[in-house]
DNA sequence: AATTAAAGGTCAAAATAAGTCAAAGTTAGG
DNA sequence: CCTAACTTTGACTTATTTTGACCTTTAATT
């Protein structure tokens, strides 16, 4: 017997997949209809609908509120930086990251104005806090840059 | 179902869309329509439409007082770069940085995985550090970002 | 010039809705 | 049967919108 956390993605599934791989719920009126704790979504769009598998979540507070889920796929051709990204779930040090960024703008796979982008973003004197946390965080901004331009949002 | 704020917004650009640029609205009229307090109007504006996105309010009370709103376009001239660029010397919220990015993208200034780039670099989950340091954070890291693609000198 | 009426502005409380986190409950593998 | 991982729940937090009472500015009237 499935959970109802399956029950929930199942049916997140099929509405995006109805509506061209994006769906735009309410919270609490979801969890009405499956009879639910409202943070109950929360938990499954946490688990199942990550960046890393193939999703992006936006949502706003307040009256009006929502939370809107986009289908996003990875390039076909960029499979290989995968495998790279797998790799930066990690404290990574400014010349690790600068090595990277490198590697991928000699391959072609970044321009060169993206390349400057990132190692700006993840320079030692922006992020301006101190280690160890500094490089945890450097980590997660280069993984995470590096999964959102590999993936392109469906039509 | 979108908020009432959503609704004036929308409503107010289609206006501006259709009259080049600019509208000239009053206030209490326009609550009226809507069926709301004058000070929504205010609230939309103060969020929807400002210097950030693009738009300068102006406005007059008194008899035959009103509130015009006018659309500037961003075009790639350094000095109104440099402008978008020196508010940011200081916390942001991500919605914030939102703002700024699209604007930048929808004026053609940076690319659409640019803009990916970014966001997912400022996003809260990525930064992951406690308010108020992530806003700054966030701040420095978009700020460094659009200094480095547009080449603007240090103040 | 002084007064009054007509706008728009401000600010904070109330309402609405999503997020977080940890405790409690369940389930599957060893 | 035990344990570790996963799920469910709910109390508390944060964000956004909506409303209204009170304030300020300006035009019109006396």
């Amino acid at each position: 017997m499935s959970s109802l956390s399956d029950q929930i993605e199942r049916y997140l599934r099929r509405q995006i997949s109805k509506y061209q791989g994006k769906v735009k719920i309410k919270r609490n009126q979801l969890a009405e209809n499956f009879d639910c704790a409202p943070s109950q979504i929360n938990y499954v769009l946490d688990t199942r609908f990550t960046v890393e598998k193939g999703y992006v979540v936006e949502s706003q507070r307040g009256g009006g509120g929502f939370i809107k889920i986009i289908r996003v796929t990875l390039d076909s051709d960029t499979e290989v930086i995968q495998k790279v990204i797998n790799k930066l779930d990690r404290a990574l040090s400014q010349k690790e990251a600068h090595g990277i960024i490198k590697r991928l703008y000699d391959n072609d796979l970044i321009s060169e104005r993206e390349s400057y982008l990132m190692e700006r973003a993840v320079h030692r004197n922006v992020l301006a806090i101190s280690l160890p946390e500094r490089d945890y965080l450097r980590g997660r901004i280069l993984k995470n840059m590096l999964e959102v331009i590999f993936k392109v949002k469906e039509d």
